[in-house]
DNA sequence: GCCGTTTTCGGCCCGACTGTTTTCAGTCG
């Protein structure tokens, strides 16, 4: 079965195949549409299963069919016409930077080239010499474009991503004087991916800056250099663009580079029904001729009569309705956090000890936060037994109180594949906290996994499901259950649903959480730390809960202690 | 192909940079 990535990406290819074809413009603009409506969507196997395929914006009957097609066979009548036209390998050409539809149209109906080996090949026997359009200088882009494709990593996790563009902003910060500057694109709206980094850079000598980018040391080649614009490529093909444009600009600029791209068009075609053209130039009234510039970002959405977007809604979806009728919600903010449920240190697999994890909850400015060390199962050497836990918790209100801290004593305790816990209950009744997490058998079936967690969630004293999925990224999609079963049982048993903020997990994932959220959960954001550095995921976990659009109220440890510990007794009173 | 506060037809975002173009098409975001 695929996955919503799965299908999203071959629904652009049969965007692009499309547009190859010489088809409509939007005809292929719709199928891209529907790619990133696919995106965002939860997953479709269960939409399709409801038929409410086609409740899902710009999905409509059409593009049903084929998503159905998809879902079905991994394939789609639609895809299979334009493999008529077109071979399935031609994808590889289209990938090479710097040629796109047309290019790779032509150069399959004049030269009959329709892979990367095709490609390769002709270039090697100089078969474009003379060829119009198709010069020295397009054929080295083209070079350059094979090699990038060939090492490219498609896209990268948040976490290295926001590293990436940190080191890019200190190397800019050394170099010519400038206003602003800032990440912008899906790192900013905190995309579990980034496929590559936009730089948003506001001074008076914009050509200075963007000459001076170019030359930083780690750019492996020049994509674009202009007065305004440079992309470089580093070393594994990884692209950051950067625009520098005036300062009374910024907001209209850093609006325009943060996207998504189906939200800048939503947004454009509603401010052409108001006369206004939107872009990073400003605004401009088409009847008055007036351009209104913004110096921050929230003019802009003033300027076109709506609600501030928040980044991490801007995915193209409802959030311009919503803002135009107020009813986005105020999401969560970091600084809303009070503690954090779920760390590790030496006595299991943290790297950094129980005092120093203490410590730096402490330094973090926390009003409480859980030491949650692995339960003893799955044969691991080192989980902790009944006996160190016992021990543990004695050492933990020690510390706690020289450090003037309220640390709860808790454990990750595996959910066995019964959906038993780990530690029988009168092992769990000693423990503040209790966070249940799937950490074996992941391939037990739909039922069986649906099953095990909702038994978990029953259990009076398990406060918090860890990770509910398991994704991994890059590597594993998650364990398959019945989402809406379990999101309800957590909600009828008052159980939160944790969203894991380690930069591998980030789970639960955005459209899954708004899904929770409807059914009355209630998470809990939490770093899942192995060491005192890694405490600052919990900001990666409150990246998805806004996109997921948590409020305050939706998320456990924005409360006090005491309404934290009335929220575990609460569920425990049930028993 | 999708959609609707001009609603079932007629409209659909905007601009920078490149190469080879003597005025602009193609690509990209």
């Amino acid at each position: 079965m695929l996955s919503n990535a799965d299908v999203a990406a071959k629904l652009l290819e049969i965007r692009t195949l499309m547009e190859m074809a010489g088809m409509s413009f939007y005809k292929y603009m719709a199928f891209e549409k529907a790619a990133a409506s696919v995106e965002n969507a939860p997953p479709l196997r269960d939409i399709a299963a409801a038929g409410e395929l086609t409740k899902l914006p710009s999905i409509g009957k059409s593009i049903a069919v084929v998503i159905t097609q998809l879902l079905e066979r991994g394939g789609a009548d639609a895809l299979d016409e334009l493999y008529a036209i077109f071979p399935p390998t031609i994808v590889e050409v289209l990938g090479v930077s710097g040629i796109g539809a047309k290019t790779a149209a032509s150069l399959w109906s004049d030269f009959q080239i329709g892979s990367l080996a095709d490609l390769e090949a002709a270039i090697e026997g100089e078969v474009f010499a003379g060829v119009p359009r198709m010069g020295p200088k397009t054929i080295e882009n083209w070079k350059r474009g094979i090699l990038a494709y060939k090492g490219r990593q498609r896209r990268m996790p948040l976490a290295r991503a926001l590293r990436i563009a940190h080191e890019a902003m200190d190397y800019l910060r050394a170099g010519p004087a400038h206003d602003r500057l800032v990440y912008a694109g899906s790192a900013r709206r905190q995309e579990v991916t980034v496929g590559d980094i936009d730089l948003v850079c506001t001074a008076s000598d914009a050509a200075a800056i963007t000459a001076y980018f170019a030359k930083w040391e780690r750019a492996r080649a020049v994509l674009a250099e202009g007065a305004t614009k440079t992309s470089i490529w580093l070393d594994d093909g990884f692209q950051i663009d950067l625009r520098v444009l005036p300062d009374h600009l910024y907001g209209n600029l850093l609006q325009h580079f943060t996207g998504s791209r189906e939200h800048n068009i939503k947004l454009r075609e509603y401010a052409v029904r108001k006369s206004l053209r939107v872009s990073e130039n400003g605004i401009l009234n088409l009847e008055t001729g007036d351009a209104i510039t913004c110096a921050d970002e929230p003019g802009v959405y003033e300027a076109l009569g709506m609600a501030y977007i928040p980044p991490e809604l801007r995915t193209g979806l409802d959030e311009i309705d919503r803002a135009l009728a107020g009813t986005l919600p105020a999401l969560l903010d970091a600084r809303d956090l009070r503690g954090d449920f779920h760390m590790h240190c030496t006595w299991s697999d943290g790297r950094d000890s129980l005092e120093a994890m203490i410590a730096a909850a402490k330094a973090r400015g926390y009003d409480y936060h859980a030491i949650s060390d692995h339960s003893w199962g799955r044969g691991r050497t080192y989980g902790l037994d009944p006996e160190k836990l016992r021990e543990q918790r004695a050492l933990v209100e020690e510390l706690s109180a020289r450090v003037g801290m309220r640390t709860f004593c808790a454990s990750e305790v595996d959910i066995l594949p019964d959906g038993a816990m780990d530690f029988d209950d009168d092992v769990l009744a000693q423990l503040d906290v209790v966070i249940a997490s799937v950490h074996s058998a992941f391939n037990i079936g739909r039922e069986a996994m649906t099953a095990r967690i909702i038994r978990a969630c029953e259990n009076p004293f398990v406060t918090i499901i860890g990770h509910p999925t398991g994704r991994m990224l890059g590597s594993f999609p998650g364990y398959d259950f019945d989402h809406d079963a379990v999101f309800a049982a957590a909600a009828r048993t008052g159980t939160a649903l944790e969203i894991d903020g380690q930069a591998q997990r980030l789970d639960l994932p955005a459209p899954l959480a708004r899904r929770a959220k409807e059914l009355g959960v209630t998470f809990t954001v939490d770093s899942d730390a192995h060491g005192v550095e890694d405490l600052t995921e919990i900001e990666l976990g409150v990246g998805q809960a806004r996109r997921a659009g948590l409020t305050k109220e939706d998320v456990l440890n924005t409360r006090s202690y005491e309404d934290v510990r009335a929220f575990i007794s609460r569920k425990r009173g049930r028993a």
